[in-house]
DNA sequence: CAACCTATTCTTAGAAC
DNA sequence: TGTTCTAAGAATAGGTT
């Protein structure tokens, strides 16, 4: 999607992966959470930025 | 997206929870390993479908 | 540099098989 | 129940502010 398709490889830009990730990222989680909830199922999502910076989503049940 | 936009609540029909588990499931483990790649980072995801079967979803980096 | 913009590709809801 | 089709809504790459 985007202005140009984007071949799924490695970005070997920096500030490309960074930014590419902070896109996507928003991205996934807003699945995870509609998926879980459309579902009701139990779901987590465990991701690391390329700094390493965690990030954790858990589909909230009861 | 799709031919109606649809609410994000708990499907109540069982069947259409399980068609829709399947449809977007696969969206984003797709997603997932496209993330990881791209961003050549480490990620896990781990769902269980409506009748509770899991799948996971581990990047692979060396 | 983060937030916004938008053309373009991607995902998917409902239908058809 | 499962796969395929496709219209239409959603995500996003590259650009702009």
């Amino acid at each position: 999607m985007g202005r140009v398709k984007l071949k799924i490889k490695k970005l070997e830009n920096n500030s490309a992966r960074v930014v590419t990730y902070s896109k996507r990222r928003s991205g996934i989680v807003k699945k995870a959470k509609e998926l879980s909830i459309l579902c009701d199922i139990d779901l987590i999502l465990l991701m690391f930025s390329p700094t390493e910076k965690p990030t954790i989503c858990i589909s909230e049940r009861r």
